[in-house]
DNA sequence: TCAAACAAACTACTAGTGTAGTCATAAATA
DNA sequence: TATTTATGACTACACTAGTAGTTTGTTTGA
C-alpha cells in the first residue's frame, strides 16, 4: 500500500473532531503538540492524549506532517485549507443535493436572514462569476 | 434508553450510504425491502443482505418506520428530508466554515459557472431573503 | 544525583459503519 | 408432499473514530 497519499486527489476524509484539530494547524503550522493541546484540551474538553492520538492518525493519513525539533515534534498541515473545503463541499453537495449546485446555494440562501450588504456582496460575486459570453 | 428518537431535535447522523437508501425512501413511501434492494443493488453494487443491514439498522436508529404487510415488511422514511438537509447543512456550516453562512454562500456561488439564468434566479432568492426593514 | 514531569509510543476499548454470510421460516412450485 | 426460493433475523468481521490509560524514555529542577 502506497504510503504517502498526501498528493492524492481524494485526500481522507475528516471527521468533525479532525477540522478542529486541522483548523489550528491551518491556522499555523509547525506547532508543537503541547500548543495544539493548550488551545483545544480545554476548550473541547479533550484529554491530552486524545489529541495526541489524533495527531498520530492524522500523520499515518498523510495529512499532517511531523518533524523533530529540538526534543520534540513539530506538527503541520500538510494539505491546504481550500483543497478540503472543495472536498468537503463536494461530497456534501453530492450526498444532500444530488450534485446540483443550484438548489444548495437556495437552500443556503434562504437558510437565514442576510444583511443588505452582504446580498450586495453577493450579487457582486454572482456578477463577476457570470460568464461574460453568454 | 429512549427507543423513540424519532421527534428529536438532533436527528442520527446519516451516512453517505444511508442517504441513497433514504433518497428512495424520501421519493416513495413506505416501500417493501425487495423494491429498495432492487433499485440499489445494482446501482450501488449492494448485497442485498447489506441493504437488509442498513435497513435494519435504520429503523433501529428511529429514522426508517417498518410495518407488516402481507407477508412482508413495508419500510417509510419517518423524517422529512427537508429535516436532514437542514441538519446536515448545519454540520457542515459549522465544520467547514465555522458556521459563517456568507464565506459558505461565497464559496459555492464561485464553485462554478452559474448560468445567467440561474444568477437572475439567485438575485431574486436574495431579494426576497433580504430583511426589508432594513 | 534522583525524582518529578513531560513527550512520545503503544495499547485498549467502545460504537458505528460497510459489507455480507448463515439460519430459520414461510411461500410457491415441481 | 418434498424441494426450492424469498424474507427476515441473527451473526460476523474488519475498519475507523472517539477517547483515553499505560509504559518508557528524556529532561530538568530540587
Amino acid at each position: 500500500m502506497s504510503e504517502n497519499q498526501a498528493a492524492s486527489k481524494l485526500p481522507p476524509s475528516l471527521s468533525a473532531q479532525e477540522w478542529k484539530l486541522m483548523d489550528l494547524l491551518w491556522a499555523k503550522s509547525p506547532q508543537p503538540a503541547y500548543d495544539l493541546i493548550e488551545s483545544l484540551a480545554p476548550r473541547e474538553k479533550w484529554h491530552p492524549n486524545t489529541i495526541r492520538t489524533m495527531l498520530a492518525r492524522l500523520v499515518g493519513k498523510g495529512v499532517v506532517g511531523i518533524e523533530p525539533y529540538k526534543n520534540l515534534y513539530l506538527y503541520s498541515a500538510l494539505q491546504s485549507r481550500e483543497k478540503y473545503v472543495a472536498a468537503e463541499s463536494g461530497s456534501f453537495l453530492e450526498r444532500v443535493f444530488g450534485g446540483a449546485l443550484r438548489p444548495a446555494l437556495l437552500h443556503f440562501a434562504s437558510r437565514q436572514r442576510l444583511s443588505p450588504e452582504e446580498v450586495r456582496e453577493l450579487k457582486r460575486i454572482l456578477d463577476d462569476n457570470t460568464d461574460p459570453k453568454e
